[in-house]
DNA sequence: GCTGTGCTTAC
RNA sequence: UUUGUAAGCACAGC
């Protein structure tokens, strides 16, 4: 299990064990632990290439002269003089041509950020419960789709609750996010500083607009922030609802913003999404009707619809995998099977193709190198119990993409590294034979 | 075990 | 004009 650089800088791990020691204690005098030098760890933890912010400065530049902008930073952040910057707010476009909004903060609030996010981490990692995946150090979305397979696999779920909370982050209450933030936290110089954070608004090439609901996109301190919100508001009264009102087993895996609740019984089910919703309500949060369902899945599924007359079980999405009940082919026994989302995959291939046609004009560019980077990066991902068939498709499309484009590049008088291409090809799909292109030019995979 | 490049995914 | 957190993989170094 990795840990954070929070947990590993000394100051804070006290902290952390006088969280783990008293569940309700509340930390006051927390800001003393912003130290210059824990500004400037904040500072080398930030990603160097980022973009800049409104004040158009990078990481870089802000390292000229560090140690005094750090002394000064740090006397102003003590004696209440302290006040972020407007994000920067830019529009990317998606893959399916729609526009997304994105937040630049700048460098100088997100070192204080860093060092805020340290120090609520050690506190707050103690409090969140087990079934919690999302940005959370040591926890992967791999881990949150193994809690999935396990609770279906071994406990008694029939239906499966698909939840998605429409515009979570954008949707934080503030005051309701101070409130929760004052259950562990004393420190009004630190709430101070964060509700400052909350409040530091946006700038879209110069207009500068408030911000009155929601957690910054881009800020440092967000995914933790939104972590908390709904520890208080989802973690905790789950925790309760399953322990007092559901019925039969029952079971949930949060990443962020996105549940996956298995329950035993169809009435828990109906009951928990109707008290889920008057829940959420209470915290100006709302679920998305279009991705949330309650469906029939699980063991006992194929056959109660069976019996019904019904069809196979529907599907879910849950981080980027298609979820499907699928029988085994040894005893037909029932197993959970994965593939990736189909649209996504189509969607990467492309960009992959783009690439590739692009290299053509780039002599010194390593086409083999590069595939053998981007492809291994992939093989993580695809690499999931339950989808291998995924992956060699994917593989292989890959490796046509490649082919196609070195077969252009060869008509331009470049000859082809057939030897270098049939080795990676039989690395990358082990499977596959490959044929020696001569004397017909043609290699197939 | 830790750092640093490069790449991927999730949200 | 490509932000944030987390995880993984490859390569390099100690």
């Amino acid at each position: 299990m990795t840990q954070s650089i929070g947990q590993t800088l000394p100051g804070l791990i006290r902290l952390h064990e006088a969280a783990r020691r008293d569940r309700r204690l509340r930390f006051n005098n927390l800001l003393h632990h912003v130290m210059v030098e824990l500004l400037e760890k904040a500072y080398y933890g930030l990603n160097r290439r980022a973009a800049s912010g409104v004040d158009g400065e990078d990481w870089k530049s802000y390292g000229e002269g560090l140690q005094a902008r750090l002394i000064e930073l740090h006397t102003r952040l003590h004696t209440n003089r302290y006040k972020p910057q407007h994000v920067k707010r830019i529009w990317l476009t998606k893959a399916n041509g729609k526009q997304r909004p994105i937040g630049i903060a700048a460098i100088e609030d997100k070192v204080v950020q860093q060092a805020l996010a340290w120090i609520l981490e050690a506190i707050y990692e103690r409090d969140f419960l087990g079934f919690s995946y999302g940005f959370r150090p040591g926890r992967s979305q791999h881990q949150a789709l193994d809690a999935v397979y396990m609770a279906i696999t071994v406990r008694k779920i029939s239906w499966v609750l698909d939840a998605d909370i429409k515009g979570f982050f954008d949707a934080i209450d503030h005051t309701w996010m101070m409130r929760f933030l004052a259950h562990r936290i004393a420190d009004k110089r630190l709430l101070r500083i964060i509700e400052r954070t909350l409040k530091c608004g946006v700038d879209e090439n110069g207009k500068r607009e408030r911000t009155v609901v929601g957690t910054p996109q881009g800020a440092v301190l967000s995914p933790l922030l939104g972590n908390i919100y709904l520890h208080y508001v989802l973690d905790l009264w789950v925790h309760q609802w399953r322990k007092r009102m559901a019925r039969g087993e029952m079971t949930i895996v949060r990443y962020a913003d996105d549940s996956v609740i298995g329950l035993q019984h169809r009435d828990d089910g109906q009951r928990f999404v109707r008290e889920l919703k008057e829940r959420l309500g209470k915290f100006g949060l709302s679920l998305n009707d279009e991705k949330t369902r309650l469906i029939e899945f699980g063991r006992f599924a194929q056959n109660n619809r069976a019996q019904r007359g019904k069809g196979k079980p529907e599907t879910f999405d849950f981080l980027g995998f298609t979820h499907m009940c699928s029988r085994r082919r040894s005893d037909g026994g029932f197993t959970l099977k994965r593939y990736t989302i189909a649209k996504r995959q189509r969607e990467k291939l492309k960009q992959v193709k783009q690439v590739l046609k692009r290299t053509r004009h780039r002599h010194r560019f390593d086409v083999g190198r590069w595939l053998k980077r981007v492809v291994q990066g992939y093989l993580n991902y695809f690499a999931v119990p339950g989808n291998r068939r995924a992956l060699d498709a994917f593989r292989a499309e890959v490796c046509r993409a490649w082919l196609r484009a070195l077969r252009r590049r060869s008509q331009k008088g470049a000859g082809l590294p057939w030897k270098k291409m049939a080795r990676l090809i039989r690395q990358f799909i082990p499977s596959v034979r490959v044929l020696h292109p001569y004397p017909n030019q043609r290699l197939r995979v």
